[in-house]
DNA sequence: ACCCCCATCAACCGATCGGTGGATGCCGCC
DNA sequence: GGCGGCATCCACCGATCGGTTGATGGGGGT
């Protein structure tokens, strides 16, 4: 018997997990969590075999720094994950999500989850993925697999410095670099040379690919 | 006793819907569609009360051009919506959806749709919505109302032409202007001209920011 | 010491961009 | 007919951009 915590903040996606692993004779679903901090208080007290995880649970949205600290009054599915297995390692944790695009997936495989479903996936395939899970194994559905081909085809992790960022996000405002260098009373050089250190470690040649790229990067905010 | 035929792609959603549904003794599920072209068909044989139709789903992303015909082999949301309405227009429609933010949701207004709900809505606010639409009201959950009021108060409807959005879509891939022109075998001095004419929609003077406005207005694909 | 990263700055140049003035033709609507 | 929207195109011009060459100085790590 598996014993499953289902996760995730849309009532009518949690019911309909939920009905589909009753489905399943071998499966026992023991709660359910609406946000990432009841998954991990639940996780913690019912000790499930495995928690269906949704990468998309609310987290403030006032600013993008993300709280490093388990604790924090607000956790989406990744740092829920981390959380979860930092206190029980043996707990086994899927991850479901709508998109196999989305930066969050690669934040869950960094806190340790073992599967990776899309919630686009027919209903045996989501069953077959938990078992599997459940013998120990990794489940990873194709799209996601793909996804992590391209990301370990891309050797370096980007990083771009502070300034960068703050120079390549009044770009996104549309603003000009003699403009930007004025709000930031340097030079339009230094402006066209932190763009250009921009456009390097991104791999692009011009400021609106630039933008673009930050943004599906999780780089700059969209 | 309202009958109902309920449209979503994915399985996950669509049996949590329709469990939903099957709690309440007044409503009858007539039937399942997991495609738009498969719910305008159903829509058309069953003759339900009302349709709960998710805008989402899946449209051939291998052209930009759309389907004007809502006989193609694809539909999303919004056309099937627009498609039932036009063959059983006392059929009413309710747009369930994961966004308040998507243009989509407009588009199904338009098409004549009677509710607009959040899928991350309680199950009981959802049901009362059904039971109003049943009754010939509109039902629109709090952050669509906040939507269309946003909308409503910005006077234009910004809509750019379809080749407008091709040349935006290429400009956002960092393509220079030089090369769209080649892309799309016309001058330069046309895909200028499709730009100047973006930007004075989206009131910017420049590429950079009408990619990132029409990707925030969902004009663009994020 | 060296190396790397970061921030800052300059001059020069060709390419591109945005703006401004036009223009034509097609289609649909009144 | 007129009007508006759309697609296409031109020439010209100044501003901006991206690239290429440099340069300085500070901080941190080995």
């Amino acid at each position: 018997m598996i014993r499953i915590l289902v996760a995730d903040d849309h009532p009518i996606v949690r019911s309909g997990i939920v009905a589909l692993l009753q489905t399943a004779p071998d499966v026992e679903v023991v709660g359910e969590a609406s946000t990432g901090r009841e998954a991990v208080a639940l996780a913690l007290s019912l000790k499930p075999d495995l928690v269906m995880m949704d990468l998309r649970m609310p987290v403030p949205t006032s600013t993008p720094n993300p709280a490093p600290n388990p604790a924090a009054s607000s956790l989406d599915g990744a740092a829920a994950t981390a959380a979860i297995l930092a206190a029980e390692p043996g707990i086994r944790i899927i991850v479901l999500t709508t998109y196999e695009s989305d930066e969050s997936i690669l934040a869950a495989i960094e806190a340790g989850a073992s599967g990776y479903l899309l919630k686009a996936a027919p209903q045996e395939e989501i069953l077959a993925g938990i078992r599997s899970v459940a013998r120990g194994e990794v489940a990873l559905a194709p799209s996601i697999a793909a996804l992590l081909v391209r990301r370990v085809a891309r050797p370096a992790t980007i990083s771009l410095s502070e300034r960068e960022k703050q120079v390549l996000a009044l770009v996104a405002k549309g603003q000009s670099n003699p403009t930007i260098a004025r709000s930031l009373f340097v030079s339009e050089a230094t402006v066209k040379t932190h763009l250009l250190h921009t456009f390097e470690k991104l791999g692009v040649n011009d400021r609106t690919r630039a933008v673009t790229l930050a943004m599906e990067l999780g780089i700059l905010p969209r």
